[in-house]
DNA sequence: CTGAAAGCGCTTACAG
DNA sequence: CTGAAAGCGCTTACAG
């Protein structure tokens, strides 16, 4: 029997569209839209709802996501653009993401060269997809600059950009104070800081909330004490390496690093250099990654909660989508100082 | 920008169409359609070509995704299914096929609750956006069995299923092999092995070359030695603090596990439970992750070459996207033990 | 070389 | 409540 056939192997055999649906159940395809779509309120008899439902079931019909996106003027994809995902930082947030988007929408994923944005062309191509929102992790201001796009929109992790569109961000600052407060009360009066190389904002918020509570506290980060890499545990190795003899002749006592994975690669190459942690050298970061607690010594670091900023990102654009007003367009997550034995004694 | 156009929907109202362009251009639709795609040989005057794309950049024309694959009954979408991407080896992964596939197609990633695959449903669903192509991580044959797609099809890191479709594997048994080798020179008789409790064909793989190989090598690994969770830190931790007890009194002296991060979970709790590592207790994974070399102690792994994973997978379904044969549809990518301190004393 | 026209599969006013 | 019809934006035979 071809129907039964074609049940067998849905997507081997040829496409079943609402035309097939509507013949089986002898209504208009009309009809058959308006059911699959759960828009039958008043506008369709409940012989047919049955009628139709079960031809589709039997047909294994399912909307066609190209020509429902062409009529409806958007698709059911959600843009996630962000700069980086080898940090596994970011795995969480994807997570929080899927969870929060739920079923009917596709998580499509803009990534681009570490720490690069894509650009005016590219976005223009991202947007010729027609998606039904868009998800942009720790942009810079360039790249909103370029987006200027009108429909739903979420940012995340994007301190400073307020204006732009709804955020949800982490208050590092919080967790970058205490992190100086920590180092000033253990006796740290020279500083060295490794950032990462990428211009966004919560880089720049994690370096300059440090630091500015560090001169508080009467610690000195002199400019040649602070340098940038990739995030990349190798790349910040060498970087620290090559730095390290000078910044010991000047007193250096502790590297802040702008995430844990940067932190990694000065752990490995401080330990190849013998240094005692944290007697010689304290070591911190941020982001606070699982691999932090197992690190050798483990890792103090500010933790950041991924998973529920990806979470409540994916929960306002959804709002946004369904055509809901933001009661609170800003959001801010918590962050705190996780201290391990990298900066204080076993 | 203006403010009032942001205000509006210009994802749906502002949008560029090829009559825009064919207007300006003093040409039909038909004749953009052949410009935007590069279809020009012998079909459109040189002197035309030249006004199409002067009318393009002026307009700021982005051939309409939708609408394209409407019409030729495919997107530009590949969409790419894996189990799990909280491990960072799989943001390795995406970084491979993203190179590979260039800015002609769009990765939309379909991410599932940990070690779950979609089931038939959801594939379906997936199917509805007319994608170019599949790209399918560490599946189980239950979730190829509901596939049964007809179109471009790669699978990753997927052994023993080579009859599906084309594939990219690790030879991860070989590592497996060199890690059994390793312990019993070392003089381990008793070991256990900490699975995922994702009955993916990997994970199957590196277990039974490796308890194969140890039997060999005359070590065993008792059934009771043998536990699987979720790939996560803290429930490989839970479950290892669980079991070590018994393990210790019938004499494990190694725990093997099926992913680094799980190891970091074990490694964290052994040290709670003050074991000197690796001479009470050795201690290894798979993957080799970036934290590996840094972990306390520095963790004994089999390395897994992720990024070129990604890389020749993304190349072989490009190939098959535009029609190409593949001389070589099953390819097979190194593994290598890399000894540590978790093993090897320092 | 060129354009008019027929779709691709769906949704949504619209008229009944 | 229902269906015929007009698109959505593009591509591709097809006739000229």
């Amino acid at each position: 029997m071809d129907s039964a056939e074609q049940q067998q192997h849905p997507l081997r055999s040829r496409r079943i569209t609402a035309a097939m649906v509507a013949a089986r159940a002898g209504v208009s395809t009309a009809t058959v839209s308006l059911v699959a779509n759960g828009k039958t309120a008043g506008r369709v008899s409940g012989e047919n709802i049955r009628r139709v439902r079960e031809a589709i079931s039997e047909l294994g019909y399912v909307v066609d996501s190209v020509g429902s996106s062409l009529a409806k003027g958007v698709s059911s994809i959600v843009i996630l653009v962000a700069p980086d995902i080898s940090n596994p930082f970011f795995a969480k947030v994807i997570a929080g993401v899927r969870e929060s988007l739920g079923t009917d929408y596709q998580l499509l994923l803009s990534v681009t060269e570490a720490g690069e944005f894509p650009h005016a062309d590219d976005v223009r191509k991202l947007m010729a997809l027609r998606p039904a929102g868009l998800l942009v992790d720790a942009p810079n201001a360039g790249f909103l600059d370029d987006l200027a796009v009108g429909g739903p929109l979420v940012l995340l992790d994007a301190p400073g950009m307020e204006s732009y569109a709804p955020s949800v961000n982490l208050d590092v600052a919080h967790g970058a104070r205490e992190l100086a407060a920590h180092l000033a009360t253990a006796g740290h009066r020279k500083v060295a800081y490794v950032d990462s190389v990428t211009g966004t904002a919560t880089f720049a918020l994690r370096r300059e909330a440090f630091l500015a509570e560090a001169e508080n506290r009467g610690i000195t980060a002199d400019p040649s004490h602070i340098i940038s890499t990739t995030i990349d545990v190798g790349a910040a190795a060498a970087a620290f390496a090559a730095a390290w003899p000078q910044w010991q002749r000047e007193g250096v006592t502790a590297v802040v690093c702008g995430t844990d994975t940067h932190a990694y690669g000065v752990l490995q190459e401080a330990r190849v250099a013998g240094l005692r942690i944290p007697d010689q050298l304290a070591i911190a970061g941020f982001d606070d990654l699982p691999y932090s607690a197992t690190s050798n010594p483990s890792l103090t670091s500010v933790h950041l909660p991924a998973t529920p900023l990806g979470l409540k990102a994916g929960e306002q654009l959804r709002r946004l989508m369904e055509g809901h007003e933001l009661k609170q367009p800003q959001l801010t997550l918590e962050s705190s100082l996780v201290v391990r034995n990298s900066t204080s004694p076993a």
